[in-house]
This record gives C-alpha cells, sequence and structure tokens, in this order.
RNA sequence: AGGCGCGUAGCUCAGGGGGAGAGCGCUACCCUGACACGGUAGAGGUCCUGGGUUCAAAUCCCAGCGCGCCUACCA
C-alpha cells in the first residue's frame, strides 16, 4: 500500500507485464476443485496451434475474461479452461512446408517421423498463441490448459469413437466427398466455401448412338464427362418424350451410354438434358444408384486424370478442361458455349478448387444426435443469445446431412478401427486388439485415416475436464455456464458440442451461448491477410495499452451488430483509461491517510447525489453483465466515471478538499470520495484489470489484490450507496444553473478570467432554498464574484438572461454589454422553443390524444408544455426590455 | 434460390411506440493548483424510400432500393 503519487499519465507496459506474472504467480486464476462457492465455468474456444492473435480472438477473449473477472469478483469459483486444437490440415499443411524448404516431404520421411516433427514443431511454436492470449489479460487457469492431441483427450476421441460405432451412429460407406486434391483429404460439407465465378456453360452434343442427331446436354465442367455413364431426361420433357433412341455415344470416349429418365432433371435448365456422371457429382450420384449405372472415377485425387478417362490419363484436372473443350470444337460438338455465373466450392484451409468424389469415407450419422440437440435448445436448456441465432441452429440442426469425419491425413487421431487381413472383418476398439474376433489372425492392419479435427473439438467441454474419467471438475463445473463465441463456427462447432455433449454426458455442455459478432475492418470487411486489412491485436496493445482496447471491445460488442475496428476509437479509450488514473491520482492527494465509513448524515448533496448516481450505475453494469449487453455496460461506466464523477463531482467538492469551503465536513466528502473511487474501480476491473489494479494497490484501506475483492451491490447502506432522488433532483437544479451561466459566457465570448455578477430570482421557495444552500458551489463552478438569490423582483438592468426550472438566470453584462449578441442569443434560444412549443401543443390540442393516451404520457406533456411556456415568457419579456433599452 | 442482419449527425456506432443520443471529427474560448490523452460552450440529423397499423412511428407491419452475411445438390 505505497502512497507516492502516480505519474502523470498512465504508462500500460510497465503495468501490465507486472501484474498479470503477479496474478499468475499469486495463483489467482486458479479455479478450486473442493470449493463451495457457486461454480462458474467457461472452456475457451480452442484457437488453432498455427494460429496468430486476431481480432476475432481479442474480441471473444476479451468478452470471456470480463465475465469470469466479474463472476470471481462475485465470489463464484471461477474456470476458464484455456487450451488450443490441434488443427490437423493446418498444422499438416505448416510442417509439410518447413520439410519443403529443406527440401524433404513427408512421404520420404514415413508417417511416424513425420508426427514427430510435428509434435516437434508444436513444441516450439505451440504456445505462441497462449502468450499472445495472455497480453489480453485472460484470467485462464492455465495450469489446466489442454490440447486436442493430450493422450487424456485422445481417448476421449477413441472412446466416443467406440461407442458410437457400435450405437450404429458411425458408419462407413462409399459416397460422394468433398475432395481437396491440394491437402489430399476429404472434406466435410462444412468444410468447403462457395464462391461465386465466372464459368462457361458449355452445350455439347452427344450424338444418337443410331441414325442422326443427338441430345445436347449443358455443363460447367466439361472434363467430367469423360466419367459419364447416362443422359438423363426428365420424363415429363415434351421435348423428349416422343425421342425413341436409347443411348447417345459420349464423344470423346465413343462409349455407348444410355438415355435414361429422372425427375431430378430441371427442364428449364440448359437444354433440359443432363449429363450423369455419378463419381464426380452428388447429384449424379444419387442418379447413378437409382439407375444402376457405373460410376468410374475419371479424376484422381492428385487432381489429375485418371487410367479412366483414356487418352487424357495425366492431364492435370482443369488443363483437361482446356484440351476436352478444344476437341469437341474441333469435333463440331460443341454447340454453345454461354457465361455462367456459378458457385465453386473450394477447401476453407488452401482455397484449391474442391473436387466432389466418389470414396470411402467414415461418416456420422447426425440425424438422431441433432434431434437430442435441438429439444436442448427448444426447452431452454441451452439458450442461444442473441436469441436469432437459435433460428440459424435450428435450420442448420433441421436439415443436417451426415458428416463425414475421416481425413487422409496424417496429424490428428488415428481412427481406432482394424481390418482383418485375413477375413476382412472391421474391428472397432479402444486400444489396438491383439487378434480378430472373427478369425482368429493376428494380422490387423489400422485404418490409416484420422478423425476430423472437429470431431475431437466437438468433445471440448468434458474431455478437458477429465472424461471419460469420473472427476471431480466435470462433477463441478459441467454443464459449462456459457460459451462464448463467434457465429462462423455456430455449426462447425457449437452444435457439435451439443451433439456429443448431450448423448455422452446426458446434459447439455452449457446453460448460455453467448453469439458475439465478427471483427471487421472500418469498412466493414472481413479482415484477411490477402485483403491487407488486418489490424493486428498486439500493435494496438503496444500503441494504446491493453484496457483501452479490452473497453474498446467491450464497447463496440452491441449483440447482433459486427464490429468494425478503428484504431480511432482505441485512442479515445485509451483517452478514457487516462482520465480514470489522472481522476484517481487526484483523488489519491487528498485520501492520504484513508477514510472513515460514509456517515450520511454529515454530507452534502452533492456526496448523496454521486452515491445515488453510483448506486444506480452499479444496478445498470450488473444488469448489463448478466444478459450480456457488455456494450451497455462500458458506455454506462464510461459516462458515469467521465461526466459525472469527473466533470461534476471532483469538481464540486475541491473548495472542500482544499479546506476553501467553511461550511462543510471535509472528512465525510473524502469518505465518500473514497468509496465512489473503490466502486468505480472494482466496477472497471473486469473490463480494465491492469489500470484497476494499479490503482488499487495505491489506494489506502484495500488489501491484495483487486481481484480477490467483491463487487459492489447496487444497494449498499453501511456504505451509503442509495438511490437518493431528492438529491439528484437539486444537483439538477444546481448543475442546470451552472451550464446556464456558462452558456451565456460562452456565447457572448466573455474570457474565462472574467468574474461575472449573477443574480437568480424564483417565485420557487424551495428552488430558492436549494440554490441559496449551494451558493458557493454556483458561485465557484460559474466563476462569478458576486451571486444573489431572491423572489421575482425588478430586473437587473443590462444582463444577459438564462431560464430554469421555475428561475430566471440574470448575468450582469455592465461594461461588457453587448445588446446585438444578447438579442441574437435569445432569438436563437426563442426560435427552438417555439418549434418544440408547436410540437407539444399539437399533441395536447389532439383530442384523441387526450383521450386514449395514458394519463401519464398526456400529464407529462401537459408538464412539459408549461414549462416551455414559462421558459418562452421569460425570455420573451428580456428581449422586449432588450429592445427598449436598446431604442 | 431461400434465410438472416443492417441502412440514425461529416466518420464509427448506440437506442427504440410518446421531448433525436454517444465517441471521434468540426467551431470558439481557455495550460483554472488530477488530466491539453485536458476544460467550457457551440454547430450539425427528411432517423434509406413509399405505403399501412396507431391518438402517436426513427421505433411495429408490408413493399421497394442499397449493403453485408449465412445456407443451398440446378448441371
Amino acid at each position: 500500500m505505497s502512497s507516492e503519487p502516480l505519474a502523470k499519465g498512465y504508462e500500460p507496459t510497465e503495468v501490465e507485464d507486472r501484474w498479470y506474472s503477479f496474478w499468475q504467480e499469486a495463483g489467482l486464476f486458479a479455479a478450486r476443485e473442493n470449493s463451495h462457492a457457486p461454480a462458474y465455468s467457461i472452456v475457451i474456444p480452442p484457437p488453432n496451434v498455427t494460429g496468430v492473435l486476431h481480432m476475432g480472438h481479442a474480441l471473444n477473449i476479451t468478452l470471456q475474461d470480463i465475465l469470469c473477472r466479474y463472476r470471481k469478483l462475485k465470489g463464484d469459483n471461477v474456470l476458464w479452461m484455456p487450451g488450443t486444437d490441434h488443427a490437423g490440415i493446418a498444422t499438416q499443411n505448416v510442417v509439410e512446408k518447413q520439410l519443403a524448404a529443406e527440401g524433404m516431404d513427408r512421404h520420404r520421411l514415413g508417417r511416424e517421423k513425420f508426427i514427430e516433427k510435428v509434435w516437434q514443431w508444436r513444441r516450439q511454436y505451440g504456445s505462441a498463441i497462449i502468450n499472445q492470449l495472455k497480453r489480453l489479460g485472460a484470467m485462464c487457469d492455465w495450469d489446466r490448459e489442454r490440447f486436442t492431441m493430450d493422450e487424456g483427450l485422445s481417448k476421449a476421441v477413441r472412446k466416443v469413437f467406440v461407442t458410437l460405432y457400435q450405437e450404429g451412429l458411425i458408419y462407413q460407406g462409399d459416397y460422394i466427398i468433398n475432395w481437396c486434391p491440394r491437402c489430399h483429404t476429404a472434406l466435410a460439407d462444412l468444410e468447403v466455401e462457395h464462391e461465386e465465378q465466372d464459368g462457361h456453360l458449355y452445350h455439347v452434343l452427344y450424338p444418337f448412338a443410331e441414325g442422326k442427331g443427338g441430345l445436347i446436354v449443358a455443363t460447367t465442367r466439361p472434363e467430367t464427362m469423360l466419367g459419364d455413364t447416362a443422359v438423363a431426361v426428365n420424363p415429363e420433357d415434351e421435348r423428349y418424350r416422343s425421342i425413341e433412341h436409347s443411348h447417345v455415344i459420349l464423344p470423346l470416349m465413343n462409349r455407348k451410354i444410355p438415355i435414361i429418365r429422372d425427375d431430378y432433371v430441371d427442364v428449364t435448365f440448359g437444354t433440359g438434358a443432363l449429363k450423369v456422371t455419378p463419381a464426380h457429382d452428388p447429384n449424379d450420384f444419387d442418379i447413378g444408384r437409382r439407375h444402376g449405372l457405373d460410376s468410374p472415377k475419371v479424376i484422381g485425387d492428385d487432381g489429375r486424370m485418371s487410367e479412366a478417362a483414356g487418352r487424357f490419363a495425366g492431364l492435370e484436372r482443369f488443363e483437361c478442361r482446356k484440351v476436352v473443350v478444344a476437341e469437341l470444337q474441333k469435333e463440331g460438338l460443341l454447340k454453345k458455349t454461354e457465361d455462367l455465373k456459378h458457385n465453386v466450392g473450394h477447401c476453407y484451409r488452401c482455397k484449391t478448387v474442391v473436387e466432389p468424389n466418389l470414396s470411402r469415407q467414415w461418416f456420422v450419422s447426425a440425424k438422431p444426435l441433432a434431434d437430442e440437440a435441438i429439444a436442448a435448445v427448444e426447452e431452454g436448456r441451452t439458450r442461444i443469445i442473441p436469441e436469432m441465432w437459435s433460428k440459424t441452429y435450428y435450420d442448420w440442426m433441421y436439415n443436417i446431412r451426415d458428416w463425414c469425419i475421416s481425413r487422409q491425413i496424417w496429424w490428428g487421431h488415428q481412427i481406432p478401427a482394424w481390418t482383418c487381413s485375413a477375413c476382412g472383418e472391421i474391428v472397432v476398439e479402444m486400444d489396438a486388439p491383439e487378434r480378430c474376433p472373427a478369425c482368429g489372425s493376428e494380422d490387423l492392419v489400422q485404418e490409416t485415416d484420422v478423425l476430423d479435427t472437429w470431431f475431437s473439438s466437438a468433445l471440448w467441454p468434458f474431455s478437458t475436464m477429465g472424461w471419460p474419467e469420473r472427476t471431480k471438475l466435470l462433477d463441478r463445473f459441467y454443464p459449462t455456464s456459457v460459451l462464448v463465441t463467434g457465429f462462423d463456427i455456430l455449426f462447425f462447432w457449437v452444435a457439435r458440442m451439443m451433439m456429443m455433449g448431450i448423448h455422452f454426458m446426458k446434459d447439455v455442455p452449457f446453460r448460455d451461448v453467448y453469439v458475439h459478432a465478427l471483427v471487421r475492418d472500418e469498412d466493414g470487411k472481413k479482415m484477411s491477410k490477402s485483403k491487407g486489412n488486418v489490424i493486428d491485436p498486439l500493435s494496438v496493445i503496444e500503441q494504446y495499452g491493453t484496457d483501452a482496447f479490452r473497453y474498446t471491445l467491450a464497447a463496440f460488442a452491441a449483440q447482433g451488430r459486427d464490429v468494425k475496428m478503428s484504431e480511432k476509437r482505441v485512442e479515445g479509450y485509451r483517452h478514457f483509461v487516462n482520465k480514470l488514473w489522472n481522476a484517481a491520482r487526484f483523488s489519491l492527494m487528498h485520501l492520504e491517510q484513508g477514510a472513515d465509513g460514509v456517515d450520511r448524515s454529515r454530507i452534502a448533496t452533492e456526496d448523496r447525489w454521486i452515491l445515488s448516481r453510483l448506486s444506480r450505475v452499479t444496478r445498470e453494469v450488473t444488469e448489463a453483465l448478466e444478459g450480456y449487453r457488455f456494450n451497455d455496460a462500458a458506455s454506462e461506466l464510461y459516462q458515469f466515471i467521465w461526466h459525472e464523477f469527473c466533470d461534476w463531482y471532483l469538481e464540486v467538492i475541491k473548495p472542500a478538499l482544499y479546506g476553501k469551503s467553511s461550511d462543510r465536513d471535509a472528512g465525510a466528502t473524502r469518505a465518500v470520495l473514497w468509496t465512489v473511487l473503490k466502486n468505480i474501480l472494482l466496477t472497471l476491473h473486469p473490463f480494465m484489470p491492469f489500470v484497476t489494479e494499479e490503482i488499487w494497490h495505491k489506494l489506502p484501506g484495500t488489501e491484495g489484490s483487486i481481484m480477490t475483492a467483491t463487487f459492489p451491490e447496487a444497494l449498499d447502506t453501511a456504505s451509503g450507496v442509495v438511490p437518493d432522488e431528492e438529491a439528484e433532483a437539486q444537483m439538477a437544479l444546481l448543475t442546470a444553473v451552472i451550464t446556464g451561466i456558462r452558456n451565456i459566457r460562452g456565447e457572448m465570448n466573455l474570457p474565462p478570467s472574467l468574474q461575472l455578477t449573477a443574480e437568480v430570482q424564483s417565485p420557487d421557495a424551495p428552488e430558492r432554498q436549494t440554490i441559496e444552500a449551494h451558493r458557493a458551489i454556483i458561485a465557484d463552478m460559474a466563476r462569478l464574484k458576486n451571486f444573489t438569490v431572491g423572489s421575482p423582483g425588478e430586473k437587473p438592468k443590462a444582463a444577459a438572461t438564462a431560464v430554469v426550472d421555475s428561475c430566471a438566470i440574470y448575468v450582469s453584462l455592465e461594461g461588457v454589454i453587448d445588446f446585438d449578441k444578447e438579442r441574437q442569443r435569445l432569438e436563437k434560444e426563442l426560435g427552438k422553443l417555439a418549434a418544440e412549443l408547436k410540437s407539444v401543443s399539437k399533441k395536447l390540442n389532439n383530442e384523441d390524444f387526450l383521450e386514449k393516451a395514458p394519463p401519464a404520457v398526456v400529464e407529462k406533456s401537459r408538464e412539459r408544455q408549461e414549462a416551455l411556456n414559462e421558459r418562452q415568457q421569460k425570455l420573451t419579456a428580456n428581449l422586449e426590455r432588450l429592445r427598449e433599452m436598446q431604442e
């Protein structure tokens, strides 16, 4: 508890490092397994090990940290479970690139050695993102950090796989999947990004097998025709109903293929004749199945044409497209080429054009799992916030399709399935079986595919807590309190966690899902490296400090809207941090000896006022945080601290603190100042952990870390924190009078150094009393040398006028009189009044309004009209007087 | 093709059936013993357009325009 004065400006860097280490070393982030305090838990959306911190993480982490710090101050036993995921494809790509640079490749290295390389990479670089999260101040329980490839989590993965397989919810089969020829693996439907591109629609004539003529088919991917096994037309299509031919000749391949009839074909598209390539198109695959067609694969897994493509074998697929088109043209079979915008799927990891490919893969049968997950949200066992996202959730869940979970890469959880070389039996078990249960052979070969990373991420809420063991952590902290995440992984991750959590834990994985926005650049564009519009959070932190950055993110995090990041705004909040710092600096100068408790019988109006405001703001901030309205909480505090605490309270109490005010009890005021500052620090701490901790330690009468203190109550009689309407009303009058006088000073261009003479006349005795009792404050704040209060009487001669409630305020212009200027000022003011009066009067002259509007609303309008009238009348009178004097 | 969201001050955005708000920027004045990362005062808006509901619409409903996003097996 040192009391050396604070530096003139706040310098974040040193403070942040110091306190973060302090917190960690003091074990303040640790969840307590044996505590009986209410449990509050969050699992972090695990960033990729390959990742670097971006704005999305920053927002995501900041919001979670605000919640955790808030709950901790509220006395909860907080567990914030951190970790990373192994990002199968992404990580493998990174390490492969590294190998390539060394003139190596993974195939020459071999699977085992390659995986060892990945682990090496992980050990060397894998904690980069974790260290970056720490820069944000995240109070994760780092001792519990998990990785989706950890032994424990790996066990959970195998357990889930085996169980689902036994339940018939995982199966293996030959289907069309999305294939990335570059990553050389299957992808789930979700992992394909569709992008509209300019392409061509080629119209190709397929001649009838006998006789003249043929069918014209339209295609955007002519190279796939090499694998065509039929041409389909709609049975209802008049154009083709009567054709007698049963077959066409597949051009270039010279293969006879049937003409089939299938409802699927859209008569309005192209020519109404559809080439059918069962091995390279999901719809064609279905048609092929319905009609028992062959499905030759003409595009290989490397993106080159396969043997089945005949003389085109070996050509790269897009090269082949050109060659096919050229040859068709040469043979006169290319009848037309149209421009066409169409959606093309790209690999979400490497952006390569995805190839639909027939392949044997493992799938999760999603429907039964989805049904439970839908019910959980419908029944409110899990709340999605903002509510509108539940619609998106339902929509996807209701239309869910089976999930392809096998990946043809090496880095990941190898699928725990073995094939018996002797009898072909498939054995699915947690651990490698010794012999085939069917034939007893010991020659078992493990499936080489690994599982989708999202498969292990789906288990995150319980696998991180030790499942499948029954642990204390699970007992205490599952289900988690809330999941905080961006909507971009609502399906990838949230939906799947819901399915797995409910299925395996028999309870939802989280009570709440708070879905936040994406961070975009200043123009609302998605930040991406290729666009070059990324703002690096770390550079923002270095420039403005973590607290300012966090506050910006919180203030921007309005529900249902994207965050457009602007450094200008961060700068604004850096000023706010500095403002707080200086308010504290000032306060601490007067709080050297600490403070006694607040004695409400000894305190003044402004003390009661600030305590009242504190009470209300505390309530509003609390409610906002409970409702995930971070921006409301942030702006409420900003407004209160800057414009009420600093602008008014600190200014008003200065005379008392400096001992210039004889009628004030400085000790009582100091006690209030201490209370308000302390509560401000605590309320602000979840948003600005560093600066609040720093000031906390300078504030006399505090002990230990602010993290171990208690969040203020909105109603705290012992500390004098209670709403006080009388004080608020009086303060409103005083500030209005002061502002009125300042306004005259400003508008009349009277220099601040000029001490003015002013007089207030009011017919209202209580108003007079209030003003009279606070004459010193008004005189001080408005810089007056003479200030008198009285009943309406003779009006001062050369004076400017302002009206507040029933008060007429006259500011003497003796010696500095500028009639024209004052006249203009009054005319402007009267102009505004007239407009307002007009709209109120219009309402009050409307009988329907008087009849149908709620009485309270009518009454309010009446009062307003009266007040406006009074103002208008007083100002007009003064304007008249001014004119008379000028004549 | 469907679905969702957005359109409010010069910029970035809150708000939301009954007197148009904030931050930044701008103008004027001021280094007043916490703070120029500051203070005081001020200017600035047909709340996208057109209908409808209502005593009352920036706010609710419908349509349109513009923008963004998500989902989708029309080759």
